[in-house]
DNA sequence: ATTAGCACTCGAAGGAAAAGAGTGCTAATA
DNA sequence: TATTAGCACTCTTTTCCTTCGAGTGCTAAT
């Protein structure tokens, strides 16, 4: 990544300097606390005149006459990409409270989700990892009464789907096995996008009398699996009510709106999973984000690997002046932990 | 249900019309309005000595000296009393709404709950049938790979429940049919009540070498289908922002965290089940409810029946001055849509 | 190049005044 | 006797004005 702003040294420490004020206030910051807040030992009326300056590059902006100045999405971007470009590495209590709860999937994301929000106190969001490339392990169909048999669907990586499959005739025991057989000695090892047109032709032929049952199940596995199922947990959307300027006006109702529907957050995972550099680490700030009721904010997302091909996205929205840095940190530290605990539990 | 108020008929005619009139304004109402509002032919005086009967029987309150009355939590649950006792009837479009999407279960209750938001404006809940006194349909353990196995549970009304369970040793096809047999043979058709620890210790004595491994399997049925699983689905957590004495304070942030955290609405479920008569509806008014944080709200619950002892609940949250007589209506008919979509699903 | 000093701007906070809504009480009325 | 008109009173809400303070930009001095 090139940091490639005309700023001189000075100038780039002032600016620094008033976004991180401004992210511990939420007030404008004026030249007087630049002055004193810095080591730079600069009188209020430089930092002033090199304010200006700052104002006129676009980096910062005064919400009216007189006032302090805030940090635009310019200012943010550059503070931002400079973080990127530093090295962290930090684990924190955060293993324990993951292990906790760790148990069956759902759970140990829900509980990713919370532990996120606690511990930045912003609203937060975790999805299951989308499963497009990931392979099937094992197919088991079971007579579950005379007319309903059930596909139990095991991916790589543990995920389980069920689907209930109504039939006409009964079947017998022989008829069950065999389908068993036919689906295990074909489809394991393979992924959802292999398995295409001609292959369900090709088994629904051996199925011979049988074939429309084979139908129904691949069916129902491909539409079982779809991402339409794309399960998103959140946690700590109230946390915008924190920060006055989220909270003030319509956004928070916004915001909190789509963290409750979860469409809108489908964009975000989206957009997420599309690209990939920043070590897994994106920064969506203001106008940047993929959702429109989310412009007042700043997101940050990181993806998380399963193996395979399986990955999911974990989200952090809340105010432009977020605190850029602990959460970075504390992403990079659930990422690895997810990363881990996933592999680990294979 | 007796309504045993020692009220006159002009007084009760004057407290409605109090009431109804503060559920569409949600500002206080005066004596005026009420000399026009009504078919009383009344002069603003008149209504005014009734209004201050009114206030010292304790069913209207005056917010401050110069203000009108608004209900109190006695007056709205002599309203509510009364529309109880009235019966009413009616579908609406609902159905269409509820069929449009129909699925899967957990689809069908998502929906519901949004369509009861969408229809109300109130915030909506809906809780998965509990199914403590359900009962047991079928069970199939599978070989996923050497330390695996993954128990399939079905219960009546096709509930299915997945637990990967680790084993030490791989075992052979015949043991596996071996473990299938003895649980089919003994398990279906009881409910989780019933296997108690007598019951589990004999299956394991059948089980023999393999107890363990039976017992891990029974230790995760009873684990996976305990009430901590009681999924909940919500919708409209932002309508409460259509009400300012609901918006204002920090009120808001408190009624959408327990829809957001889920845990406090269980209180509500849990409440709600444990009683029964109202045909199945139920009205919380302030500080009748089970979950603090709703002190400003109303609750109104219902239950749905999937037979078997299953059930499950819907709820709406809003303000006092809720539309009881819509909410009733529609929840009876949401209640009755989905009693015979799982009727016939099965 | 930096800084002190100062006039200026503009929002926020405070407070008085006016407006408005509604009451309770009394006296008049049917 | 029940109802109503009238009026003084109370209390909130709104509006407008003032003051205060933070911060600026500019100029002149260092």
């Amino acid at each position: 990544m090139e940091l490639n702003h005309g700023l001189d040294d000075r100038k780039l420490k002032i600016l620094h300097a008033v976004i991180k004020n401004y992210l511990e206030t939420g007030e404008p910051v004026g030249s007087r606390t630049i002055s004193k807040y810095t080591d730079l030992n600069l009188s209020s009326a430089t930092i002033r005149n090199e304010m200006a300056d700052l104002e006129d590059l676009g980096y910062i902006i005064q919400p009216h006459t007189s006032a302090g100045r805030i940090p635009s999405d310019k200012g943010y971007r550059l503070y931002v990409d400079m973080l990127m470009a530093e090295k962290e590495q930090e684990v924190i209590e955060m293993r324990e409270q993951m292990l906790e709860k760790a148990d069956k999937m759902d759970k140990i994301l829900k509980q990713a989700a919370k532990v996120l929000a606690v511990n930045t106190n912003y609203a937060t969001m975790v999805s299951a990892p989308t499963m497009n490339r990931n392979k099937l392990k094992f197919i088991q169909l079971s007579q579950v009464d005379e007319h309903q048999i059930i596909a139990v669907i095991v991916m790589e990586g543990n995920i389980i789907k069920n689907k209930i499959v109504t039939v006409e005739e009964t079947l017998n025991n022989e008829i069950m096995l065999k389908l068993n057989m036919l689906l295990n000695t074909s489809l394991p090892g393979m992924s959802i996008e292999e398995i295409n047109l001609g292959m369900i032709a090709a088994l629904k032929e051996q199925a011979g009398e049988q074939s429309e049952i084979i139908g129904d199940v691949l069916h129902a596995i491909g539409s079982t699996i779809q991402p339409e199922d794309l399960e998103i947990y959140t946690s700590g959307a109230t946390n915008v009510f924190k920060y006055p300027e989220l909270s003030d006006n319509h956004s928070a109702q916004e915001i909190i709106n789509a963290f409750e529907e979860k469409q809108m957050l489908q964009e975000i995972v989206t957009q997420t999973l599309s690209k990939e550099d920043n070590h897994g680490i994106q920064v969506y700030i203001g106008n940047e984000t993929p959702v429109q009721s989310m412009k007042d904010c700043s997101v940050v997302t990181a993806t998380y690997e399963l193996g395979e091909g399986m990955q999911g996205t974990i989200g952090i929205i809340g105010p432009k002046r977020m605190d850029y840095e602990h959460v970075m940190k504390t992403l990079k530290t659930l990422m690895t932990e997810l990363d881990e605990i996933f592999h680990k539990q294979e």
